[in-house]
DNA sequence: CGAACTGGATGAAACGTTTTAGGCGCTATA
DNA sequence: TATAGCGCCTAAAACGTTTCATCCAGTTCG
């Protein structure tokens, strides 16, 4: 019952305490014989490695955190199972951290990480202004890859998509097809994905000289409610002045608001055309499927992780990289309705 | 650089190592003049606590598992945000393990939980036959709450929803609605949730000796291609055969079988009526929206935590508890549709 | 004035590993 | 016959905490 330790295992075996750790760790240097008994005491004894004492020994652990904005958004769960992937395949544990979009959660995820002294951690920071929780981190040695964010930061790997590139893209397809009222969705602006994204979008509209109007409504977090709040909103507008079509910083957000316009009786994409940002998977599923800008999200996440893996392994020679995905526009029916422009 | 430990500290603020720690972790017993010094001293020199150390000491650690069958499911996103909420609350942390519907990781997880003397396991079991791996925990004396699973054992406590009365529900639904050739469609049938919702239906069946047929089609997984493909299945068989109703053993089943059948130009719910279970979010918001038997999922996480800290802090005295929840049917346009019964 | 407390600090032991320097008995080499 | 090398094993140090028995200097009390 008292959880057996290594002391036991070798008095049970009768050898010393360091041949059982060989036999744990190097089981090749220790005789054939001897290595059995060994193995037979640890079977006997129920004896389970402490890994603690492991940890403390060799100052890190073998585990691996990604912290994530929110864990029930299916962009984030392909990519831990990318990352997954990866990390299990290297003896590693990958544990999952939830920030909630929240940075004092996330602030106590990484202290508790760090008293951890986590081998390394993936995030996804919650804001995109200096860091210091983080920083803190890296000069205590443990190495930082930022996901789906931060392209421009020397001091660490960082994988991300190019939300200005998928910005454009959802943008001129929506110029393409007429639209002269468009209207962005998303928030809080202080998300760096919703800031780009809606950089893309203005910067489409810019380089075409095109005269449509580009609107902004911030939402408060990037879910379905939050999508249902914003079309409520603009259905309070008189139709004039409502925008033909919505751009959405993500799916989540799509999704609500097309729930909410088809309740309310506005016609999808005919009256209003909506594009989500992540294509997941139940973009396609929808009501009326979703057109949907689409991100290698389990590349993504297996990416940050070899980028992870590779730096605490080769530690001060390695040099920190900046991998950037291209995103992919994704057109179904709720952007499928060319409009004629008037102009 | 090199990690500063308390010994550094204590060095730095002229008290002695002891000191240092009862500031930490009883401050009231040292005298605030010192006190001051040692916080002083830690926060000049970026002392972080090691939680190796902590952990050897203490024989356990203060993070809490839970072990999922799929990080992607939305029903243990659900799940998972309920007992995070409590387990952060009391201080601890939370980490997710996906077991992927696989035993073997799910094994390997429990190994590593258990190397890591986790403080205690939540966990959805894949397989529910006997659990040598969970066993030895508990014989460790980590608690471990069965999730959604298991209300029989002894040695654990649990917290479900009862799934055969949510096949109940479902079936009767279905029976009112006129429906004489129903399908089941869900797996693997080791899955207890699966296997459970399917004796429910059958039950419903049998009490109201109804002469309807209940045709079970196994699929490999929960998810939304598995029901793509067997809604395929269902396709192939002729019309006069085809179950004019399917009741899947989760929401992703049902959007895929959804998805497939609309795809394919069967109309849902005039020539298929669906009924999904576990109503998530996205469940409303699809092409048709779906009717399901909603679980309360995290009213089931918290009560899950609650359970696992009771035990953890009453220790011998703690008797094991069996929470079980009461599924509700949620009606949407996808099986609302009354058949006449041709008898 | 001695005894009994008290608040505050100390020193050392213990937690369970891993690792390193070395020891011992052989065999192969010069 | 030294010597070097090798295979196998051991003993001891170190990792950074927490805790417990103790101690010390005041203070209060009889």
């Amino acid at each position: 019952m008292a959880t057996a330790n290594i002391k036991e295992v070798a008095r049970h075996a009768g050898v010393s305490l360091g041949t059982v750790s060989n036999v744990l760790n190097r089981p090749d240097t220790v005789a054939p014989a001897t290595r059995q008994r060994v193995l037979d005491a640890i079977t006997t004894l129920g004896y389970v490695r402490n890994d603690s004492a492991r940890q403390l020994r060799a100052g890190h652990s073998r585990t691996v955190a990604i912290v994530v904005l929110d864990v029930a958004n299916p962009f984030f769960t392909d990519v831990v199972r990318g990352a997954e992937q990866v990390i299990e395949g290297a003896g590693a544990m990958l544990v999952v951290c939830n920030s909630g979009e929240d940075s004092a959660r996330e602030r106590r995820h990484l202290e508790l990480l760090e008293e951890q002294r986590v081998r390394g951690v993936l995030i996804t920071p919650v804001d995109h202004g200096p860091q210091p929780t983080l920083d803190k981190l890296i000069e205590r040695g443990i190495p930082v890859v930022l996901v789906d964010r931060g392209t421009g930061r020397a001091n660490r790997c960082s994988v991300a998509v190019d939300d200005v590139l998928g910005g454009r893209l959802a943008m001129d397809h929506l110029l393409d097809q007429g639209h002269q009222r468009i209207a962005y969705l998303g928030g809080p602006l202080t998300i760096a994905q919703v800031a780009d994204r809606h950089a893309g979008a203005a910067a489409a509209l810019q380089d075409r000289g095109s005269t449509a109007e580009l609107r902004v409504a911030v939402t408060t977090s990037l879910t379905v409610a939050a999508g249902r709040r914003a079309a409520e909103e603009l259905l309070a507008l008189p139709v004039r002045k409502r925008p033909t079509a919505v751009f959405c910083a993500n799916d989540l957000i799509a999704l609500g608001v097309l729930q909410e316009l088809t309740a309310r009786g506005v016609r999808v994409p005919i009256d209003v055309a909506i594009v989500g940002y992540d294509d997941i998977e139940f973009a396609g599923a929808a009501a009326v499927p979703l057109s949907s800008v689409r991100q290698p999200r389990d590349q993504l996440g297996r990416a940050a992780a070899e980028l992870l893996l590779e730096e605490a392994e080769s530690g001060d020679t390695h040099r920190h990289r900046h991998v950037v995905f291209q995103p992919e526009l994704v057109v179904r029916r709720s952007s499928d309705q060319p409009r004629r422009t008037r102009r």
